[in-house]
DNA sequence: GCAATGACTGGATACAATTCCAGGCTGTAT
DNA sequence: ATACAGCCTGGAATTGTATCCAGTCATTGC
């Protein structure tokens, strides 16, 4: 696709990449002309078509200065060049059974790194219904998500009963958990450890509501 | 020398360095007027004229989008590139007066790119008060807040009244505009609009809560 | 009350800039 | 030889833009 550049079209693609790195407009066909030596700015205009069709320009036309580099990320580079993990995963839904980081459960990453949160994050989860909302977590909120079994009574859980994921408080008195929704239209769950599997998947570290178009209501 | 810009004043400059990041060229004075509303580009160039007076731009006489931004010492604005290596900024509190986006007010930044919110992100506000505890905003919250003065009714926005700045639902009918916190135990805010002087500031677009180690209530 | 400033509308003018047209002069490929 | 693309001159129509002038309205500081 790299077509090659004419000895003259390149000079003149220099000139545009350097009036725009030094005065932060592009050139006018008149100062293509005159840096050039040009005396008709017909002359800078054909040029100009010609870089547009072999793509390393764009012309807007009927726009003074009209010209546009399009993402060619050839020279500088940014300095810091962060190992831009491809961020935190995001969980839509958890199949029965599956372990909650399994690859078919991603719908997507959020580019956050994992230590914006405390503890740190090792995954977002989409929380489903409202029996979190006067915790502030809604329908289609993301609850970040630190992996532990570690954890202190009144915290936000996510835990799995039954092969059902929730998102619950937790809060532990001898041998019994309760798990308790945030909204009173939910009663509280009660496991007795003694004859009941609880698994916790692990500790609610944050919430991000409005991420990727999902908007705020 | 670095005398504070007005609300409008900020206006202007934002969209001068969004158009130069976006197009690669800065815009005409009938650009601006047509994208903020003004009817005559006398405006935008009076608007041009204190900008550059203050210093944070540089007219160039007799020349086509002849703006430049001197403090920024940088070259080809990154188009389409990965923005952000220091990300959304962090508005901690706002001194009264002073346009939300000035530096004093940024705590921090949050790596997270503009548009991983639709409609982009400007910045992320941290919210004070309980006000709106029943749209899930809760002391502390980072709201990702658009810039934008393009609400419609039942959007939850970030308004000035008075130099103070909060974030209430919005409902507007004929000249009175409606503020309504999201608990019960605030009342709403009538403002109006012949009478009073309202600033939308931006739309709120997200929620985080739980970054840097604010933790999880 | 008065002046100064910010924030505009509306209209006008002159210059800046794009874009078209009609050529001409090289090469290199058919 | 003929065709064609690159490279340029010169001129000119048309639109894009900067910039001035004359006002209005509201707010702020004196």
């Amino acid at each position: 696709m790299a077509r090659p550049l004419t000895a003259r079209q390149q000079n003149v693609y220099d000139f545009i990449v350097k009036t725009m790195s030094e005065f932060g407009y592009p050139p006018t066909r008149a100062e293509i002309a005159r840096a050039l030596g040009f005396r008709s700015p017909n002359a800078a205009e054909e040029h100009l078509r010609a870089l547009d069709r072999k793509g390393v320009i764009r012309m807007i036309p009927g726009t003074s200065r009209g010209i546009r580099l399009p993402a060619n990320g050839n020279e500088i580079e940014p300095a810091e060049s962060q190992p831009q993990s491809s961020g935190l995963p995001i969980i839509g839904s958890v199949a029965a059974g599956s372990p909650i980081l399994a690859t078919e459960h991603i719908d997507r990453y959020c580019p956050l790194p994992a230590d914006y949160f405390s503890p740190s994050a090792d995954y977002l989860l989409r929380v489903r219904g409202l029996s979190m909302k006067d915790a502030g977590i809604f329908d289609g909120d993301l609850l970040a998500v630190h992996r532990t079994q570690q954890i202190r009574n009144g915290q936000i859980v996510v835990a799995r009963i039954d092969d059902e994921v929730t998102v619950k408080r937790f809060q532990r008195e001898g041998s019994h958990v309760t798990l308790s929704a945030e909204n009173a239209d939910f009663a509280p769950i009660v496991v007795d450890l003694e004859h009941q599997h609880l698994e916790i998947e692990g500790l609610g570290v944050g919430v991000i509501r409005g991420g990727n178009g999902s908007g705020l209501h």
